[in-house]
DNA sequence: ATGCATGCAAAGACTTTGCAAATTC
DNA sequence: GAATTTGCAAAGTCTTTGCATGCAT
């Protein structure tokens, strides 16, 4: 198998915070799920990871990365992305600045960007209304140009 | 069964005219689902709709709400609004003004708001990326002055 | 007559759960 | 050694599809 590079180290010393915490328990098969979950840049849903992480433990079960990202997104190394309709999909949540989508209807293809006049924008709303800011989830549809020009 | 009032009949006409021209048919089974549908304000999951419409039209088989609902979308009357793990939620899409959602991670509260700024932004944003715009979603997560007071 | 619509039930896709064996601390 | 983790398979959700029957044109 492969190991964690040094860049992982981070995350790796994160998720063994959080499961010591919660008096849980390194494993080499967690391990695994994070490195292949940190080497993919995007967003993953658990069936890529799934598929990728076999590679690396032959032997894993689906159960067992389902289970291990919900650690992650506990550990805040992951979060929820969007829902589609080939399941959840995943992204990293740590040493990755937030950003918005852009989500092409046609091909799907995902935009990541990150404005700051929205992000001013939607600080305001927050302090109109009294609010505690705690995050927020910005997916802006519509049709790329490549699917445009071939008619949707 | 309860009839569209006419407060209703446009968005039935709408409906019959997408259907028209998909070689399709209005039936009443379809009118009361879209009868349902506009009764509804806010997000509806499938399986709200379902329950609804049952009371209405006591025969009436999941399939063909879930059917009913690919017909909404089409006509451009309702749009999925958020996967959860309740399912798809669905809201109305013709003359209901856009809107987005502040919600409380406390006590549930959601304000619907909408921002001139932000949504300037978004169009410079699908310019930008020579994207047509179809949607978006926008939803911020705080909590509220009551539930920050109260120490979260 | 032709063909769309419906309800039912079966199938499908995605995710969770139960359990015995293996592994970790 | 006690308790957690794993893989497998079964069960659970939510949604779609197949099909015979019923209706509309």
């Amino acid at each position: 198998m492969r190991h964690l590079g040094t860049s992982d180290s981070e995350e790796l010393a994160i998720l063994e915070g959080y499961l010591k915490e919660k008096g849980l328990r390194m494993t080499p098969t967690r391990e695994a799920v994070l490195g292949v979950f940190l080497s993919i840049e995007g967003h993953v849903t658990a069936e890529a990871l799934f598929e990728e992480a076999r590679k690396r433990e032959p032997g894993i079960g689906q159960a067992t990365v389902f289970r291990t990202i919900k650690l992650l997104v506990g550990a805040g190394l992951a979060r929820e992305a969007c829902s589609g309709q080939d399941g959840t999909s995943y992204e990293h949540a740590f040493h990755h600045a937030h950003h918005d989508h852009l989500v092409c209807l046609g091909c799907g293809r995902i935009i990541e960007f990150k404005d700051p006049s929205i992000e001013r924008a939607q600080e305001a709303i927050y302090r109109k209304h009294g609010f505690s800011p705690s995050g927020h989830h910005l997916r802006l549809e519509g049709y790329c140009p490549g699917c445009v020009k071939k008619g949707r």
